[in-house]
DNA sequence: CCTGCCTGTGTGACACAGTCACTGACCGCC
DNA sequence: GGCGGTCAGTGACTGTGTCACACAGGCAGG
């Protein structure tokens, strides 16, 4: 969000500090305020009645949430639920606030507008990924994009939220890629060994 | 759409009649318009590497489509295509245009805002439905949501597209859906025989 | 009228995915 | 060292998707 932006916003909405594990909002309740992450990672996901989850996307620093948005532009309650991944400050533009700045402030309409054309396509992306592709190749790709120097630390079930399937599914599939020697696999985390072997199976 | 948006629109739009069947737009094509379709229904799919395809939304007469907008947004190509199931009329506004109106003129922004805020709602839910209820369930409302007068005219085929799944999927279900006394099949057409049943698998 | 041909539907065999119930392995803490 | 909690592995079973193919109805041309 650049400067001017900030400014504006400042001057109608106030600062919430939320520690990791927070819920900003739940299946089910009313938008009251447009949400803009200052610092930190919010996580928006969708839990079935199984009690599967899986994760749509996240809100990372100088962002706003499309969900948001949307069940404040048309005053329907939020179909999913957001956790804070890490502590995070945030900014709270009030509905009435967030109605009026959409009208008259152009900088801040351009950011609402510019974080909603990024995650329809996200959802698209992610729509397509999971009605069309197996499981091995969900699970490939999410390892390769959260390796952080080949080192993945979530634990099965985590990883099973991120692409949408169930633990156990998500163990098999690590069994099989550790016995070809794509990975070693630790108590809560994975180290990656052969990234090509990966990138294979996720095309 | 109301009358104040049509003159406007109108001064910057272009006419445009489509025969049923053709197609708006094709994954992979860059948004060079935004469509507003006045006559017909257009439906928005999504079309995986197998063939196999799920239907995303559709657009009837005096909407918008989401994923025009977020494409002209973010300049990004189309991720998916779409299909005129009727005659459609519809008007182009120029991207150029499109982008002027959506900063001068507030009818137009909120006739966006609007069909934008709830499509993502939409999605969303289709989502849901996709990733965590099964096909019984899914088939049985759109068997109920799309009955006229009692009867269903169409394929089995384009009710698997309906719900993204296959062909065969669908006809085991109907098969079942048969033997319960639910309906009865006829060629390219299904005639609903017990509402009540379909709504308790529909929940 | 018979013959193809095209579209729509039925079906069996199989692979993959999701669920359930349970076991065992590792970790920190008292 | 024992205990409880989290994490991972496994087998059995069900549901879903894919493939290959058979069959039925309707339509068109000879």
């Amino acid at each position: 969000m650049q400067d001017p932006l900030a400014e504006i916003v400042d001057r109608h909405a106030r600062i919430v500090h939320l520690p990791k594990g927070a819920h900003p909002f739940r299946a089910g309740d009313e938008a009251t305020a447009y949400i803009i992450v200052r610092q930190g990672v919010v996580r928006v996901q969708l839990t079935g009645e199984s009690g599967r989850e899986i994760v749509l996307y996240r809100v990372g620093a100088n962002e706003g949430c499309v969900l948001t948005t949307s069940s404040l532009l048309s005053r329907q309650p939020y179909s999913a639920e957001a956790i804070c991944e890490t502590d995070v400050m945030a900014l709270l533009v009030p509905g009435d606030a967030f109605h009026r700045l959409l009208t008259e402030d152009p900088s801040f309409r351009d950011f609402v507008l510019s974080t909603y054309a990024a995650r329809v396509a996200d959802l698209i992306l992610l729509m397509e990924e999971t009605a069309f592709q197996g499981v091995a190749r969900r699970l490939a790709r999410s390892l390769l994009h959260r390796a952080e120097k080949g080192v993945v630390s979530l634990t099965h079930q985590a990883l099973a939220v991120e692409i949408g399937t169930a633990r156990e599914v998500v163990s098999r599939h690590m069994k099989e890629f550790e016995r070809r020697g794509f990975l070693k696999a630790h108590r809560g985390s994975i180290e990656i060994a052969d990234r090509q072997g990966l990138e294979a199976i996720a095309e």
